[in-house]
RNA sequence: GCGGACGUGGCGAAAUCGGUAGACGCACGAGACUUAAAAUCUUGCGGGGAAACCUGUGCGGGUUCGAGUCCCGCCGUCCGCACCA
């Protein structure tokens, strides 16, 4: 309820929006199904943190000190079973595509590059020296420095690993100690606080290389169940962490990696552990190995050693990456389309029973899912055997809908998810815009929605986005009253006292404190409302003054002044469009080439601006397309001062040729005024509708050309000379010019650089 | 802590391959028009200097005929990840 008041929606707008069209969800329930067939979604009990007020599940970041954050409640932890997409099958695939997607920003790769976060490395079994509790005679753990094996002081285990529990089932010190690592695991503040605690359990295991060497196992509340084994062996000389807890445990410190340079004989670990580039010494048969060949000696002996009838060692590739849970105990999302029958297990709904739609009837008027305490909803039969059975109430998460719109949209009236043919021939998208916010979650599930739907035939291409672009937002000033209260920049005006910017509240003239720009917020209420901006200014206005200000992958400052002056130009070009209409009603006249000077400096600056226009749009440059676009209606506005058409055709023509390039190139930005002016130019039809216009490319090339003269690396003068000039020529016209004769007081020139088309230095 | 990006006028920013730093806009100053204001137009605008000229792209070095751009070392800002073995 309070998201959907956050959202401005009634709960009937809400029944009415989730129920309204059940076609896209008939299909993503078809290609669930097909999933499910394909083994790509599973069913596995997960803890969740549960709100026993809500009766819902929370975030992470919902729980903070172990309370939830909406209700304030004590969370409990519960298993749920719940519905996974195997993601993780493509974790190797998702990581090494990344290298092709050479249209997307670095930026983005990398942060899904670390997200998957793949290291490779070794796991190793220590055999366990006496009994343990749960009768395992050896323990697993995974590393990445095989290399630090002889470096080994101590094992650590996590608090919840099975080892530990049946350690802690007959400890009653340890049992304490574990719950304590259980409360603090939910709150992140705590987290970033917490100690390097670990508790001694009495255990021992043996050093697979050192006879008769054993090493303690500790439960440690650092060490997390659900990446590698959720057990390590701690080498405290070559890693941060083992380091502190060594300190604290008093626990051996040996270094068994040495700095190049550095004297065996005499290296000692000091106040920090050493983890860079060395040479493995203090290790019996590594004894002079780099890291990397330690890694691998390591390796292949405990892959050929043999315990308890196992290899000791194993390599591994391990990911960070974690399986993608998209059950949500939610109302609000496509009904995950499985059936469970007491008899057949879970059995997907059949094809011609799809789509599953919401009930229009469910009740918000007590805590939990909806579709779990809707009277009838869920009751249902058995496909397979008939029997009384029991709809799936869980709801698919909401990134599974954005995770193939736009597949798709390639046939969207088609009667299966896709078509092939549509799908095919359109994708992948040439050009993805969005914003940097969808960096991981939405971009990697979508990469992996498509090698699954490639899986299952509903596509054929592995990567849907062959071009990612992310664009800023729009910021604002925010605005404080002296008591603390944010207020809008509608209720604010700005006024300039004594050279300083300051604001006055608009109903009583307050003074207001001008906070930082930051991203639009209603609870900063640093908001401008574009309904207001499109009715104050207009929507050409408003969209100009965005795309002039900063490059789009920039953040834009929405300001006051910013939009003024936009609007001015829109009424310029208005304006200047009136003055010239005499001469540049109708078709265009081929422009005359014997003509004067100003309509041939005209003719250049239109060319020139079109040119670059259609090379800044191409590459998004928009910010650079407007500054253009200035240029070239300035020099317009100088035309139209310096000379008089009503007595030159050649000018006539050459205003209604620039006219025309004019609206053309602001078309695209700002189409209102474009079509506007296209009309009242006597066109016909739509702009919008009409060629992009063909740049004279000759037009521009100037017969004389002006470059900078630099003597010694700084500018000194300039040289205008034939463009078709030869570099003898160029050189010997500077060496006449007097600031470089001058400069060389009779002397030779040491060098004369002469860079064709740019630029010319004289090294004197 | 780890990883990455970026530092250019009062402000937003340009500078495509190492080749005239500050295009274009905003703000501001001066002037014209006006009884006045708004709008518009003209003009100035990195710093120093009367000028010639000097100086200037976070700081310190380096490579080069030439560095905002390349290399090394600092400083600062922002972003991502974060007990990942």
């Amino acid at each position: 309820k309070a998201q959907l008041k956050s959202m401005g929606l009634s709960l009937d707008w809400a029944r009415e929006i989730a129920t309204c069209d059940p076609s896209y969800y008939r299909h993503q329930q078809k290609m669930f199904v097909d999933f499910f067939k394909a083994g790509l979604v599973y069913r596995r009990k997960s803890k969740v943190n549960w709100d026993p007020v809500d009766m819902t599940v929370l975030a992470n970041e919902q729980v903070v000190d172990g309370r939830g954050w909406r209700s304030g409640a004590l969370v409990e932890q519960r298993e749920l079973e719940q519905w996974n997409f195997r993601i993780t099958d493509y974790s190797e695939d998702l990581l090494t595509a990344l290298d092709r997607l050479d249209r997307w920003p670095e930026k983005v790769r990398l942060m899904q590059r670390n997200w998957i976060g793949k290291s490779e490395g070794l796991r190793v079994r220590f055999e366990i020296a006496g009994e343990a509790p749960n009768g395992d005679r050896a323990l697993e753990i995974f590393t990445t420095r095989p290399d630090t094996l002889f470096g080994a002081s101590f094992m650590a285990i996590a608090p919840d690993h099975p080892l530990a529990k049946a350690l802690g089932a007959r400890d009653a010190d340890l049992a304490a100690f574990q719950e304590r690592c259980r409360q603090m695991g939910t709150s992140v503040a705590v987290l970033e606080m917490a100690e390097k605690e670990g508790y001694d359990t009495g255990l021992r295991v043996h050093h697979p290389f050192v006879a008769g060497l054993t090493l303690p196992v500790y439960v440690a509340n650092f060490i997390l169940m659900d990446y590698g084994t959720g057990a390590i062996f701690g080498c405290p000389a070559h890693d941060q962490r083992d380091f502190e807890f060594a300190r604290k445990y008093a626990l051996p410190i040996i270094p068994v990696v040495l700095p190049s340079g550095a004297d065996a004989a005499s290296f000692a670990i000091g106040d920090a552990p050493y983890d860079g580039e060395g040479t493995i010494f203090q290790s019996d048969f590594l004894n002079g190995l780099t890291i990397e060949a330690a890694k691998n000696a390591v390796a292949s002996r405990l892959e050929g050693m043999s315990l308890q009838g196992t290899p000791q060692g194993t390599r591994q590739v391990n990911f960070r990456l974690r399986d993608w849970l998209i059950s949500r105990q939610r109302y609000w999302g496509c009904p995950i389309p499985m059936i469970h029958c007491e008899a057949c297990g879970v059995v997907p709904v059949p094809a011609a029973d799809l789509p599953v739609v919401l009930p229009r009837d469910a009740t918000f008027d007590r805590p939990g899912n909806p579709l779990d305490h809707h009277p009838t909803w869920k009751h249902t039969a058995c496909p397979q055997c008939g029997g009384a059975a029991r709809r799936e109430t869980d709801t698919m998460d909401t990134f599974v809908d954005s995770s193939w719109y736009f597949a798709r949209f390639t046939d969207p009236w088609a009667d299966t998810p896709t078509t092939r043919q549509a799908v095919d021939s359109w994708l992948p998208v040439d050009q993805y815009i969005g914003g940097i916010e969808h960096a991981i979650l939405h971009l990697l599930y979508s990469r992996f929605f498509t090698r699954a739907m490639k899986a299952t035939g509903h596509a054929g291409l592995d990567e849907p986005f062959a071009g990612l672009f992310t664009q800023g937002m729009v910021v604002h000033e925010t605005y404080k009253t002296p008591q603390g209260e944010w207020i809008s920049p509608a209720e604010v005006e700005i006024l300039e006292i004594d050279g300083r910017r300051q604001a006055r509240r608009l109903s009583d003239g307050a003074a207001v404190e001008i906070g930082s720009i930051e991203k639009m917020s209603k609870s900063k209420k640093n908001v401008v409302d574009p309904d207001e901006i499109i009715g104050g200014w207009g929507a050409d206005t408003a969209r100009w003054f965005m795309l002039s200000d900063s490059p789009p992958d920039r953040d834009v400052i929405w300001t006051e002044a910013g939009v003024e002056g936009a609007h001015r130009f829109v009424q310029r070009v208005w304006r200047l469009l009136g003055e010239a209409l005499p001469w540049i009603s109708g078709p265009v006249r081929p422009p005359s080439n014997a003509t004067c000077e100003i309509a041939l400096g005209l003719r250049k600056a239109a060319h020139k601006a079109l040119i670059a226009v259609e090379d800044d749009l191409e590459k998004l440059g928009f910010n650079r397309a407007v500054a253009r676009i200035y240029e070239l209606t300035n020099a317009l506005q100088r035309a139209l001062a310096e000379g008089d058409p009503a007595t030159d055709p050649a000018l006539a023509a050459a205003f209604h040729e620039a006219f025309d390039i004019l609206i053309r190139i602001i078309a695209p930005m700002m189409p209102h005024l474009a079509e506007e002016c296209w009309s009242a130019m006597g066109r016909q039809g739509m702009l919008a509708t009409a060629d992009w216009p063909v740049a004279d490319h000759m037009l521009i090339v100037d017969e004389t050309i002006t470059l900078p003269v630099q003597i010694n690396g700084k500018k000194r003068g300039e040289l205008t000379i034939a463009r078709e000039a030869s570099e003898a020529d160029v050189r010997s016209a500077v060496l006449g010019l007097d600031i470089v004769v001058s400069a060389l007081e009779g002397r030779e020139p040491r060098k004369v650089i002469v860079v064709a088309q740019r630029i010319v230095n004289v090294v004197a």
